[in-house]
DNA sequence: GCCAACGTTGGC
DNA sequence: GCCAACGTTGGC
């Protein structure tokens, strides 16, 4: 059982969106990282705990609790000529983007980037580095603890 | 909207 | 393999 944080922008997909899509499930389709994409396909499982981030908004932040809920499988959109995630260079035998299902957990008040940066316990997680750009990071279980512990307010 | 930081591409 | 140019991310 791992910990992650992932990213999304919540103009896309926002804490709220995903608690009422059906199953409140959500396909994390769209990662065009290498390392990213390396997290989901080799190191994610389905359980797997994750700090559900908003970026790119008014109040970038975690926003809500999450989990994985599917293993990584290859992601649909890379062979859509229609979509902005096309991948002329994938095929169907060697697909080159994966990506897993996430399932909304809880909404929290969200824990604002400026609040995290507050805590000394919280200083090495990969969001706050600079100029941090990953979409997904593995989040240390002590990290996950202290965060569940002294910031999650519901 | 600005811009620093970063990943990718492609010429050589 | 180097590295300049380019496109993207994401906080502010």
């Amino acid at each position: 059982m791992r910990y992650w944080l992932m990213k999304s922008e919540p103009s896309d997909v926002s804490i709220d969106d995903l608690a009422n899509l059906p199953d409140q499930t959500v396909a994390w389709y769209g990662v065009r990282n290498y390392q990213a994409r390396n997290f989901m396909r080799d190191q994610m499982c389905k359980g797997d705990a994750v700090l559900f981030y908003h970026s790119n908004c008014a109040v970038p932040g975690i926003a809500g609790i999450a989990r994985v809920s599917s293993p990584a499988y290859p992601d649909a959109t890379q062979f859509d000529r229609n979509s902005k995630y096309f991948d002329p260079k994938a095929t169907q035998e060697t697909p080159r983007w994966f990506n897993v299902d996430v399932q909304w957990v809880k909404k929290i008040e969200p824990i604002s980037l400026a609040e995290l940066r507050r805590h000394p316990q919280l200083e090495g997680m990969r969001v706050l580095q600079r100029g941090n750009r990953l979409s997904i990071t593995p989040v240390d279980p002590a990290e996950w603890r202290f965060i569940l512990k002294h910031l999650v307010r519901d």
